[in-house]
DNA sequence: TTATTGTATCGTTAAATGGCGATATGGCTA
DNA sequence: TAGCCATATCGCCATTTAACGATACAATAA
């Protein structure tokens, strides 16, 4: 139930649905999100958390820069199955194009 | 990404998830859900307007009891798409077990 | 080492959420 | 009509959440 509730809560969020879909673009870092979305920092880097605790994102290092990613290797198949079908929603939300050609 | 946003934070409450899953085991009222959940009345009429709101459930007249059903006939594509993969999904959890055992 | 840049964490605040009891509403029965 | 039962709504409170700025930490550059 917790793990099922904690990938529910991460897409709660319309700012972290906004995450997802750019992901879903391409990898991205901590600042590019921040820009983008147009939050603080602090406010994206604590998004990204609750995505990656969801394992619905993962991070990896590159210097200075956090990367981050669409998780492919589940461990939670709630996750697995939401972000996939996530692939094929909101591709036509204004909000989602309008962070899409920032991309 | 409203009517998205709105299915998922319904079935971010565990207290709502074990609604659904009581009613994917047979419709009930409102009495019979209280009494279950060991929750005030008033809050679990709540939780059920969310639900409906959300599209997940249905409720009918029957005298002077509210009947609820899961929703068949869906308005909203994101509620058909995760009520249905809910069927498949936390028959083997302790807490819903707990609740169906008592339906 | 020191400075700079990018990210994470901490502390605070305002708003949203989930809970309750009290009360209003709707439908049945006497 | 009056009274009763089931449910919905209202007002309140405690907790959670999402936002921010300030600060701490990590990696590179000077």
């Amino acid at each position: 139930m917790k793990a099922f509730i904690r990938v529910m809560k991460a897409l709660s969020d319309p700012n972290r649905v906004k995450i997802m879909k750019m992901l879903e673009a391409k990898e991205l870092c901590v600042c590019e999100i921040t820009a983008i979305l147009g939050l603080a920092q602090s406010t994206v880097s604590k998004h990204l958390k609750i995505l990656e605790d969801a394992d619905l994102v993962y991070s990896s290092r590159e210097g200075a820069w956090m990367n981050y990613n669409l998780t492919e290797n589940f461990e939670n198949q709630y996750a697995e199955i939401l972000e996939n079908h996530l692939k094929d929603w909101l591709g036509k939300d204004p909000q989602i194009q309008d962070v899409l050609a920032q991309v």
